[in-house]
DNA sequence: TGGTTATTTGGCAATATAGCCAAATAGAAA
DNA sequence: TTTCTATTTGGCTATATTGCCAAATAACCA
């Protein structure tokens, strides 16, 4: 068994890094649908376009979104399809876990 | 489309958040093969026990372990196997973010 | 050219996270 | 009881993250 630290882990961190905000995962569900432009996507959010602009950008250096200027607009799209499989895998995790959590609850 | 920060989307972030660090995701794996207690993972982290336990309690309060105590030892366990079928998924997306991120590299 | 719009970036403050050491706690055994 | 071991928690520092405003940049249009 490897120990953290190493690349694997700290690899796989990294991407559950970039996901593990809640207007990333909201981003990440509308880019998932259709590409969007930043004033699209500030509007969908409803926070500053810079705040917008640097989660996009996070997005982005973890390889997960990618973007194609035209006008003055930049868009963006989802790069990978399958972020859209793991956020579905992973509501399930969500889904257990908030389970295990009333369990945990009702057992006080 | 629901708006971020509602009761989904930060949920689903609060999940991925306990998991994305390199020494949690080492535990996940490590307590997806077999119980171990602190002392153990301590060892197998090679970090401070204080720091090993710290991590533990924080899956454990996302409702992504439990705890069974005996005589002096705690015992960690994974509460919700399909944390595992979900991190088998992420690997796919980190692969594909991994192979963008080499794609773009090269095109500079 | 100058002006307008979309986006990114610098700078800052507030907050959260991570790690260590030391002290507190819980249980087992002498 | 005292002592020992395993674990958790308090306190601290260092670092990272988030969000906003304001300034800079980029691409278009007049």
């Amino acid at each position: 068994m490897e120990k953290p630290d190493t690349g694997k882990y700290a690899l796989h961190a990294k991407i559950l890094k970039a996901l593990a905000h809640p207007t990333r995962l909201f981003l990440v569900d509308a880019l998932g649908k259709k590409e969007h432009c930043v004033c699209e996507l500030t509007e969908m959010v409803g926070a500053d376009t810079s705040t917008v602009s640097r989660h996009l950008s996070l997005l982005k250096n973890a390889g997960i979104v990618g973007i194609e200027k035209r006008g003055t607009n930049v868009y963006y799209a989802l790069k990978i399809p399958c972020a859209l499989n793991f956020l579905r895998c992973s509501r399930e995790v969500m889904e257990a876990s908030l389970a295990e959590q009333i369990k945990a609850i009702r057992k006080q």
